[in-house]
DNA sequence: GCGACAG
DNA sequence: ATCTTGTCGC
């Protein structure tokens, strides 16, 4: 008997440890993204999701609530996750918050936060050494089950295909998304330039990415836009973190985008994760 | 040596 | 990530 890779499990084996050297790290990452499904292979329906119209509708068609389970039970849970940095009396950041929330249906059904001491530097390439760590942490109080994760920050679009979406997607072997501020490497296959909302851009494998040249690493994606000229908000970076593809990712991150640039799931775990910062004022 | 770099 | 009010434009 074959296993498929919808049988995979979790890996805490491969858990992000910040006491390894750069190389080992490096290597470690090599066997994430060997782990990593870079397409769609999820067991939730993304049409709620996905079609905000749909969405909506079902919301409306909840007159039915006559037993005592809660409108959107049937909906898949979606989870949010975002850091802030503690700073120490001297100076430094010394702590990482992570801010987790989960929504289901389009509203909130849990949040939860998670601070642990940081151990090393910022180091693009190396992001989840550094705060994979109290994100672990924060979901492992999460008592709500994830269907999937957003990220602040890349999935496939890596050096060595393995962001910190990807990385945490896999620990867990939970669906996951990447969703960055800003492009680590990969090339635009288009102008970015005053994208209409709705729309997307791929990024293709170049030469810093240990991939073949041209594999499709994801899409910028904008999910909102002036109306007029003189201004304009720059598009997300969208890759697959685990078990999601990036034509998916993308409709995805489309379909969670409220009236802010950012997936409303992220959005709110970011702004948790200032709030939660303020109490822990030292 | 040159260039480039999520949060 | 973080330091942060006002300000430009619709």
């Amino acid at each position: 008997m074959t296993s498929p890779r919808s049988e995979s499990q979790p890996r805490p084996d491969l858990a992000p440890d910040p006491s390894l050297g750069h190389a080992e790290m490096e290597a470690l990452q090599r066997d994430i993204a060997g782990a990593a499904v870079f397409e769609d292979e999820f067991g939730f329906d993304p049409e709620p999701l996905t079609n905000p119209l749909a969405a909506s509708a079902a919301t409306a068609t909840t007159d039915t609530d006559s037993a005592a389970d809660s409108p959107n039970a049937s909906q898949p849970t979606v989870v949010g996750v975002d850091q802030s940095f503690l700073t120490n009396e001297a100076g430094d950041q010394d702590r990482a918050l992570s801010a987790v929330v989960a929504m289901r249906g389009g509203e909130v059904v849990e949040r939860v936060h998670a601070v642990t001491d940081l151990k090393t530097p910022y180091i693009p390439g190396l992001l989840s050494f550094r705060e994979g760590g109290a994100i672990l942490a924060a979901l492992e109080s999460l008592t709500v089950e994830p269907d999937l994760f957003l990220f602040d920050g890349s999935g496939r679009i890596h050096f060595r295909q393995a962001g910190i979406a990807t990385h945490i997607g896999v620990v867990r072997d939970v669906p996951s998304i990447g969703v960055a501020k800003s492009l680590l490497c990969g090339r635009l296959q288009g102008d970015t330039d005053n994208l209409s909302a709705g729309t997307r851009v791929a990024i293709e494998a170049d030469d810093s990415v240990d991939a073949p040249a041209g594999t499709l690493l994801g899409y910028a994606v904008q999910t909102r836009q002036y109306d007029s000229p003189n201004r304009y908000i720059n598009p997300l970076y969208v890759s697959p973190g685990h078990r999601v593809g990036p034509e998916t990712a993308a409709d995805l991150v489309l379909g969670l985008a409220g009236s802010y640039k950012l997936p409303e799931p992220v959005r709110l775990a970011d702004q948790y994760a200032s709030e939660a910062k303020r109490e822990f004022l030292d």
